[in-house]
DNA sequence: CCGGGAATGTCAACAAGACTGACGTAGTTT
DNA sequence: AAACTACGTCAGTCTTGTTGACATTCCCGG
């Protein structure tokens, strides 16, 4: 029985234990989340600011700097640190922009693709062990939930670079 | 090829898109599941290391501090800065052990466990509307697919809070 | 064509929060 | 008495974020 803590359908009944646990689940499985591409990078010269310019750079080839602040929500001092030394280790390139020459397309090279995949190999060998673990279902409430607990403007920058769902 | 697709039972369709994807789900959800309460300790000479302290010493009251220590993850000179603050601003106050008398236990004044409500109400109710949005699969769903991202060992300990278990 | 503003880079200074390593002290266990 | 444990602390380093100021290059509207 047990049917506890959620209605079955209708209602949630939503105690403040259930939020909490919710809460740290966000905390530890972040942390897990992290853990796998962190130990790659420790020991290189990079960090996680690294992985996250890399991963998008690598997920929409061409986007520009501005582009990219705005994805990452840091300043462009901060950012500019981080780009500069991948330009300098081959592992990111920029391109003129061809309309707008003040625009930096930004690409990676082979090299910067390279510790890409290494990343988010690891990164989602992880996701997919949990994924299978959950089933389906729980994938796609995983998903749902992760959505609504996203910042307005974060989740349009969220869609707004999905190919599949409105 | 396109053996990628299918689990052992289920349609477990794992395109590295869908994993992508949630990848980037974590990151952005991640954002806005930090963001209210980050707003309300900017300003206060507090951040998020001491909300995270202050919410395991809530949760446990006269946890040691070599237990917060465990669950935090990080190294005793870290955690004693933000716990040194904590006790000069007299939000946390430590007892010592009655069995052990080398051992602190920790537990929130009434002014921490004040800030504690604002920070965790800021939060829970961002959890909450989550929640209610994505109805009560999807939160099942949520909570199983982080459970199984964790570490092993974060996850015990996670687990070992909602069941008490030594 | 000129000037405003946008996109970008860069210098400098600073802070939070993590780390390592070394050392000290009180209390507990063997 | 010695060894180990729990905790604190001093000192230094690193990454990643911040502000503020200023320069360059380029687009576009008047």
């Amino acid at each position: 029985m047990a049917e506890n803590a959620s209605g079955s359908e209708g209602l949630l009944f939503l105690t403040d234990e259930q939020l909490r646990k919710g809460i740290e689940a966000m905390f530890f499985a972040y942390r897990g989340f992290t853990a796998d591409p962190d130990r790659i990078l420790e020991g290189m010269d990079y960090g996680r600011a690294h992985h996250r310019a890399i991963h998008f750079i690598n997920r929409s080839p061409g986007l520009t700097v501005s582009n990219l602040l705005t994805l990452l929500g840091v300043t462009k001092q901060s950012l500019n640190r981080v780009l500069r030394t991948l330009f300098e280790d081959g592992l990111v390139e920029a391109r003129v922009g061809k309309t707008d020459k003040r625009e930096r397309r930004l690409h990676l090279t082979e090299k910067g693709a390279a510790l890409e995949r290494a990343l988010s190999d690891a990164q989602r060998a992880r996701m997919r062990a949990a994924y299978r673990a959950a089933g389906p279902q729980a994938v796609q409430g995983f998903r749902t939930v992760l959505e609504a607990m996203m910042d307005p403007e974060l989740r349009r920058q969220y869609l707004g670079l999905r190919e599949d769902a409105p």
